[in-house]
RNA sequence: GGGCGUAUAGCUCAGUGGUAGAGCACUAUGUUGACAUCGUAGGGGUCGCAAGUUCAAUCCUUGCUACGCCCA
């Protein structure tokens, strides 16, 4: 039914399904997409990995069309072409998807022990984990499967810990107390880039905050009014900011504040923070939990430690360390107290009514100003985000934004487009730590180890506290970091001399006086894990082998460089290494030989999330930038600009375009639409004109064949004497030409559009029409040359229909198009061609408009005469009977002069060819006809005349412009006179 | 508040300092040695608004308007 036959005979329709798969099958297993090429030049790109349970949405589709775009025209131009593919653990996203399924039968986490809930999630990955990978392929991407990574493979997980370790051990990893964005629902801190912003309704409130002993402002008031959009923090307030410019406060600045609710004392402390423009000018200060308030707790001289905190891990309210928060709030939630402390606030006195008048003018009180708040909420778990003051890891981002800021400058990063550099300059330069700890189970353990801080005299235990999540930590730890359990361990000995240790599980709690008594120091492991960021960072040098010279291989075979790293150190929490595949290639260059990878082709949106970090770590590491370009892309957007989502139901699933209308469609779409600085939007139509497009492909090709049009053999183009050929050779030269410009700028639109154009107008629509009654060999070679330069340039683009019709077309089992050599026609576009084959396109095309003016049937062939014809028009004519025959329909055109009588007139380059309609045209009808083109090229050649006359013009503009204007003068004058004799004519 | 982008035919988008193109849609049509997922012909745009630079502006500059995105 479909595809083709044995006997390689097109089928008259064409069927995407049938062909793909098995096309697809064929490279993969052919190890295709990656050749034995250890001499070409190596062409490296990595895939940003997707989730590894994740599945492909169009996002991915034209990120990873793009992708194999660049790689398979990079193959086929000769060069080593390495797509490095894997998946991404996801931290975050994957534990989630799996605590749903457990709450979906009515199970949770918790109920689970750490390495049980792992083995969960490792369980999910091996039945789900496919699925995208499966996606990929249909899609039609060449990526080097046989080296499949994923982020935490056992090499990988070694790159990651050596990352922290180094890092720790240069002073650009540190463990600090400070507020971070804390996730209430995930209960896990998260980094700037994890929260976004949102515009919600919320309220502004006013507060009296008394004096203490009797204070009062100069104006007299024994209060100060402070305001707040989340009032429950007062539960922690700690001072009250003033500006020290603010007469209304100055008398009082260092005097006492007693807070209403919970009694606490406090100073009115100087602090810039103030602004006397806004509100009342003083501002109350809750260190624990603002991040402003942070730093003019600070300033204040209160030191981190002892900030108050008032939530749980859950945002439920806790008692504070001084034990002021009254009993009725503990344990419930922040918004909930909200309304209590406001409700108490109000029954004490201390609330200031916002007054405003209504519709009547009459004065109405509210209990607070409504105001759009701006509010941060977390972008997977999408609560609303604490600042909670906790102990994290940090990433000194400042310190190695310092090199791929200054790779940017220099160019030794190009990023395309343009534009995108000044983002990139801002975000880098105002960088702010990264928090890189997250309190998961699913991802990277921290190799960091705490164990009791020896005191001023060597003792050892000096207790333990209780950490805001209420767990039992030691107070004053000592932090080990390592590698490895063994070199942990050693730097325990070093530090502790000659007394026991005992490795203790996650929880040390109570235990940690039992181990005291039996003499044994217990040491920990820190429970949390890696920001899923911080591994896909190494990206591109992990992939490839780094730390290690050559890559793990794989299990049972020996001592593979992966296998030394015990299960502990490389996570303590893998269960199923993934082992990697031996490919081709494993040799011990592959890093040296594919860093820096060429381009890096990434959706503007993990710009700061992924590509800053790469250029972070890679040049950190490995002294040399990730990639020397970095191409961004945008989003693909519903057909009405929209932003996809499933919220909104308007996803459009790519994997349900591929059925319709076949991949290679599809991918045309994307890249034909993908132009630098845009996003793309879905527009269905339009893939289904690139179905269309394929088609018209494979009808060409099959007409071809019935015409023993077969595969050509030469990388050259093949000689040839008529026009025709010589014409259509030339624009091959020229569509090769515009390809590569377009690729070497990374004009995905340009480059399809190139093809797109030759393919359908030069080839389909006028060569085949050309040659069609005069197959000779000259114009069999040329054609089937030409077909092969079509399914070369095409096949980046349109993989499988080209590769089916490449094998259709010749016996070349053993030269797969996926393989092939890019077109090196090694001739020029040869003028005269062109001239001759593009006045005979006019010719047509004039004549065929003008039966259609005149109501001529399409069909009718007619006389034609051209009585005084230039020699190169008569040259033109005389070798081109069959062409003037068939597509003109004229009867040969004669030198001479027309019979007298109606006739219409068609003009081609210098020539007026005169058609004699005698009773069969309207006078009327040509004359008009005639008339509005006499008026426009009369307007042409006045425009232009006017331009010529302009003194100004003629002297300033370009030389070339004046030329060109006189020339264009010169046709339109010419042409303006053949109407018009031709008018005259007609009498 | 800061930054970036976009505004061109009904729709989706290219493009250029010398008065504009594609695909789809639309109208008419079906003669041609593959293709109706096609062919042929056609209609349709004061290139968001205003000012400036220039011999010349859709393109460069500035301002404005509208929409979108990022950061604070």
């Amino acid at each position: 039914m479909t595809g083709a036959h044995n006997d390689k005979t097109l089928d008259k329709t064409f069927d995407p399904a049938a062909i793909e798969a098995k096309w697809y099958a064929h490279w993969e297993s052919n190890g295709l997409f990656r050749p034995h090429r250890p001499d070409a030049q190596p062409f490296t790109i990595v895939n940003p990995p997707p989730n590894v349970t994740g599945s492909l949405h169009i996002g991915h589709a034209l990120d990873n069309t793009l992708q194999d775009v660049v790689i398979r025209y990079e193959r086929l131009r000769g060069k080593d072409a390495l797509w490095v593919v894997g998946t991404d653990h996801a931290g975050i996203a994957t534990q989630m998807v799996v605590e749903r399924q457990l709450e979906a039968s009515q199970d949770k986490r918790t109920n689970y022990t750490r390495e049980a809930f792992i083995d969960k999630v490792w369980e999910w990955k091996a039945e789900s984990g496919g699925t995208i990978t499966r996606q990929l392929r249909r899609l039609g991407c060449s990526m080097d499967w046989s080296r499949e990574q994923f982020t935490m493979d056992p090499h990988f997980t070694k790159a990651v810990v050596k990352v922290f370790v180094d890092l720790y051990n240069q002073g650009l990893i540190y463990r600090d107390k400070r507020l971070v964005n804390w996730d209430p629902k995930l209960k896990t801190a998260i980094s700037d880039l994890e929260v976004e912003t949102r515009e919600t309704k919320g309220g502004f409130w006013h507060f009296k905050y008394p004096l203490a002993d009797g204070a009062r402002r100069d104006d007299g008031l024994d209060y100060i009014e402070v305001a707040t959009t989340r009032p429950e923090t007062m539960l922690a307030d700690m001072a009250v900011a003033v500006n020290a410019d603010d007469p209304r406060y100055t008398s009082v600045i260092g005097k006492d504040i007693v807070q209403p609710l919970t009694g606490r004392r406090f100073k009115v402390v100087a602090d810039e923070h103030a602004d006397p423009e806004l509100g009342s000018g003083a501002v109350k200060i809750t260190p624990g939990h603002d991040f402003n308030d942070f730093e003019v707790g600070k300033r204040a001289g209160i030191r981190p430690g002892d900030m108050l905190n008032m939530f749980d891990a859950e945002a439920k309210v806790v008692q504070t360390a001084d034990g002021l928060v009254p009993e009725k709030y503990l344990g419930r939630d922040r918004f909930v107290v909200r309304d209590m402390v406001v409700a108490d606030m109000k029954a004490a006195g201390c609330l200031i009514p916002h007054v405003t008048k209504d519709k009547d003018g009459e004065e109405v009180a509210a209990d607070f100003e409504p105001r759009t708040i701006q509010t941060p909420y977390g972008d997977r778990g999408g609560v609303v985000i604490e600042p909670w003051l906790t102990d994290q890891w940090y990433v000194n981002a400042e310190e190695l934004a310092k090199a791929p800021l200054e790779a940017v400058r220099s160019g030794a990063i190009e990023i395309v487009p343009k534009t995108w550099e000044k983002t990139f300059f801002n975000w880098m330069e105002n960088i702010q730590p990264w928090c890189v700890s997250r309190q998961l189970w699913w991802g990277h353990r921290i190799p960091a180890w705490y164990g009791p801080e020896k005191g001023d005299f060597g003792e050892i235990g000096l207790g333990w506290e209780t950490d805001p999540k209420g767990k039992s930590v030691i107070r004053n730890r000592k932090v080990f970091v390592a590698e490895t359990p063994e070199e942990m361990l050693e730097q325990a000995k070093r530090y502790y001399g000659q007394r026991e240790l005992a490795i203790v599980g996650n929880d040390v709690g109570e235990a940690f006086d039992a181990y005291m008594k039996r003499g044994e120091i217990p040491i920990f492991r820190d429970p949390d894990v890696l920001d899923t960021w911080f591994s896909s960072a190494l990206w591109p040098f992990a992939t490839l082998g780094w730390p290690d010279a050559t890559l793990p291989s794989p299990s049972g075979e020996g001592p593979g460089v992966g296998h030394v790293v015990p299960r502990s150190a490389a996570n303590g929490d893998n269960p199923h290494p993934n082992p990697s595949p031996e490919g081709e290639g494993l040799a011990p260059s592959l890093l040296a030989r594919h860093y820096p990878n060429d381009l890096l082709i990434s959706g503007f949106d993990i710009l700061f999330f992924w590509d800053a970090r790469m250029a972070m770590q890679g040049i950190h590491f490995m002294k040399d930038v990730p990639w020397k370009r970095l191409y961004l892309h945008g989003l693909v957007r519903a057909a009405d600009g929209q932003k996809m989502s499933k919220s909104k139901g308007n996803v459009v699933d790519p994997l349900g375009l591929i059925d319709q209308y076949g991949a290679d469609a599809l991918r045309f779409f994307m890249a034909a639409m993908e132009s630098q600085g845009r996003d793309v939007k879905m527009d269905e139509k339009r893939v289904e004109g690139y179905r269309n497009f394929a088609t018209k492909l494979w009808n060409a090709a099959r007409f071809c064949q019935s015409n023993g049009i077969a595969a050509s053999g030469s990388l050259a183009a093949p000689a040839a004497k008529s026009a025709v050929n010589r014409w259509i050779i030339g624009e091959v030269v020229e569509t090769v030409a515009a390809l590569d410009h377009a690729m070497a700028d990374l004009r995905f639109d340009a480059a399809a559009n190139a093809i797109y154009h030759f393919v359908w107008d030069q080839f389909c629509d006028w060569y085949i029409e050309l040659i069609k009654g005069s197959f000779d060999d000259e114009t069999r070679a040329v054609a089937g040359w030409v077909l092969d330069q079509i399914l070369v340039m095409l096949h980046p683009f349109m993989p499988f229909v080209t590769e089916e019709l490449w094998g259709a077309l010749g016996e070349r089992t053993d030269y797969p198009l996926i393989t092939a050599k890019w077109p090196e026609p090694g001739v020029a576009v040869d003028a005269e061609a062109k001239r001759e084959v593009e006045w005979l396109i006019a010719l047509v095309g004039n004549l065929r408009t003008a039966k259609n003016e005149l109501g001529i049937a399409p069909g009718a062939k007619l006389d034609a005469f051209l009585p005084e014809p230039s020699a190169t028009t008569r040259g033109i004519v005389e070798r081109n009977p069959a062409a003037i025959e068939r597509l003109a329909r004229l009867n040969g055109i004669r030198f001479e002069a027309a019979p007298a009588g109606a006739a219409m007139q068609v003009g081609a380059g210098d020539a007026n060819v005169i058609i004699p309609l005698e009773g069969v045209i309207d006078i009327a009808a040509e004359k008009a006809r005639l008339a509005k083109a006499l008026e426009a090229s009369t307007n042409e050649a006045k425009s232009l005349e006017g331009r010529l006359n302009n003194p100004a013009f003629v002297e300033k503009a370009k030389p070339e412009a004046v030329e060109k204007a006189r020339a264009d003068h010169a046709m339109h004058a010419a042409e303006a006179e053949r109407l018009a004799a031709a008018l005259a004519r007609l009498g």
